[in-house]
DNA sequence: GTCTATACCGCGATAGAC
DNA sequence: GTCTATCGCGGTATAGAC
């Protein structure tokens, strides 16, 4: 084992938890138990369960954050940059299923503050597309629908898989199936946004 | 108050509390205090807080079945029928947000058998794209996927309303927002489907 | 930094009076 | 059919030894 700090582990081992089994059905011994301490110990490093989700939900917020802007560099025009961003968002989600579904369970929550934590992108996003509506680049529609309708898309696929394995009756995660979804959700795009 | 069955308000006291709350986060004694009675008053009807999810699920899914069923009536062309089915569903999520939210909790579930309970609505509205895309009278596509995405669309934007309600500044669901929401839906499809 | 021990609470479920 | 009382379990959190 490499000397990662057990702080580390912890948070690891939390987020995988907190994505599987929701903030009530995780105990605080079935994180410990997954970092190989006892439940005390837990909390010599954080105050309280709540303190340990939090800083989990901050860190998947700020990973997505860090990916969508990492995206956003370079002098692309409308369509290469939409398509660099679908591409780059569908593959931190395939890379990172626990943080799509602790947001989606977070979405489900009715006092959650994660709308207001992520307008800032929402409003980036809506702005991209009403200046390339504008420039005659996109078709002109409702610009936010498209952008909720995007977010729908790209996460339900990943948030609700054992579902769709049910549905289908097939693994949605081959790389077959993953390529097939993401061909599927570009050419949606395209077809809605072609003038 | 009218006389409605105890086993009845217990349902649909216990489907808010499931839909707010989730399984885990919601207590026979949340159940009980809406109903007005004590907690094991419950266990007279019900023989289990689990024995009261199942049944809640059912009537969800049931309800859901039934409003499917329903819209096929009637000989209408693709077109119609896309439309019509897009629009009572559209509707009846709209009627029943507490459906729409356990359900997607039971969604982000790994042990949910629930793919394979909605199983043959799927494949019905695959056969049916399928078809109308042979005919000719819609474009040829990933049927699959289409209605994987459109699945997305139309629960999300009910299921993660308090979360849209953050990202808009606005309430998601007044009669303009869910008009325009509809629109977006129905013209999103055409688009990807026009030939 | 991790442990054992423990305090304290709320949970689901049962027993039995009315 | 609803109640009070109670059981046993597992939860979070704390105290203090090592």
């Amino acid at each position: 084992m490499r000397d990662v700090p057990t702080r580390e582990v912890i948070l690891r081992e939390a987020q995988l938890c907190f994505a599987r089994q929701g903030f009530e059905g995780t105990s605080l011994n079935d994180i410990a138990a997954g970092v190989g301490i006892r439940r005390p110990s837990l909390l010599h490093y954080f105050a309280s369960k709540d303190a340990i989700y939090q800083q989990v939900l901050l860190d998947a917020l700020e990973d997505w954050g860090k990916q969508v802007d990492s995206t956003r560099i370079g002098d692309l025009d409308g369509w290469e940059l939409l398509d660099g961003v679908l591409e780059a968002s569908f593959d931190f989600f395939r890379r990172n299923p626990e943080i799509v579904r602790i947001v989606r369970r977070e979405a489900l929550s009715e006092q959650s503050t994660l709308g207001e934590a992520l307008r800032p992108y929402f409003l980036q996003a809506v702005a991209f597309f009403e200046r390339e509506m504008a420039a005659g680049l996109f078709r002109t529609q409702d610009a936010a629908n498209l952008v909720v309708s995007g977010y729908a898309s790209l996460l339900t696929y990943f948030s609700d898989g054992s579902m769709l394995r049910g549905l289908l009756d097939d693994d949605p995660f081959t790389p077959n199936a993953l390529e097939r979804r993401f061909v599927h959700i570009r050419q949606f795009f395209r077809a809605a946004l072609e003038p």
